[in-house]
DNA sequence: CGCGCATCGTGCGTACACACACGATGTAGC
DNA sequence: GCTACATCGTGTGTGTACGCACGATGCGCG
């Protein structure tokens, strides 16, 4: 009742119980459920700097390397020296990167369906803004403002 | 507004951001988020199996084990041999242990507090509700009933 | 009693989470 | 122009998230 644990280990069970399911999804495509964020984040933003893929996703910036240099291995994302300032790298899909995001897009399309199936229809808007929230919240930054 | 990746993201980057907050604040006292996440399920029934605990934080049993070995080392668990099944290994607090998770659950009262002031205190029941629902759907398992 | 199958813990390999320190380049202020 | 300081990427180390395979013990069924 008063127990405000409930809160941090109910959202720890949620986040785990995604990733766990995301990656096991992935798998037979050669990706993780990581890679796939990573994929996605580029698919609406190309070629920006590592620093701002990584604020984006959001994620470490030292893990975020890691991620580059095996998906640079595969082919689906491509490094570039950025143009004016020569201490960043830009980061960019390839066409494969490309074409592979849409279709994990696709192979996890029945895991969002499973999560909504969890939230009644009129509670999604304020459930989605409530975690938000608290992310912003906790990482002292503002997410994108689109919504 | 159809983007039903929102709630994927958004789940992403509270969880994140509640275990990067964790780890910063109990660093001081030389453990970790997931740690504090083992001591407080291990202090909610003491003397369970591995497996058992495996189950309810909920972790991978493998995880589990190299958790345990450290804090072993740390004096704050202790294992012993199962009474009836020699297969078997049951995992306790020690009292140092004990003592430890009461330091630990105060230093991240404030945490709790922030997240929970993110929401509004009419929808906090309902926001955890939805939460542990997804968690149960995607784990296939039934999360306590104790509320 | 014995055979088959489930379950326990262990060990190994890979990927991600971060912190931290380092060198190199950019930039603002004088 | 030159000196501070900030920022970019890199590299290293530790802890956690898994999956998978292994040996050992438990247990049910004939």
């Amino acid at each position: 009742m008063a127990d405000n644990s409930e809160l941090p280990l109910a959202l720890r069970s949620a986040y785990l119980g995604m990733h766990r399911k995301s990656d096991a999804q992935f798998a037979r495509y050669g990706v993780t459920a990581d890679q796939f964020v990573l994929l996605a984040t580029l698919s609406r933003g190309d070629a920006m700097t590592q620093r701002e893929l990584a604020r984006r996703m959001p994620s470490d910036p030292s893990t975020v390397r890691a991620m580059l240099v095996l998906l640079e291995t595969q082919g689906l994302v491509e490094r570039d020296v950025h143009p004016s300032d020569s201490r960043a790298r830009t980061v960019a899909l390839t066409a494969a990167g490309k074409r592979k995001f849409r279709q994990l897009w696709t192979a996890s399309e029945s895991i969002r369906t499973q999560m909504f199936e969890a939230i009644h229809p009129d509670d999604a808007v304020e459930f989605i803004r409530i975690l938000k929230r608290i992310a912003e919240s906790l990482n002292n930054v503002i997410l994108s403002q689109s919504n």
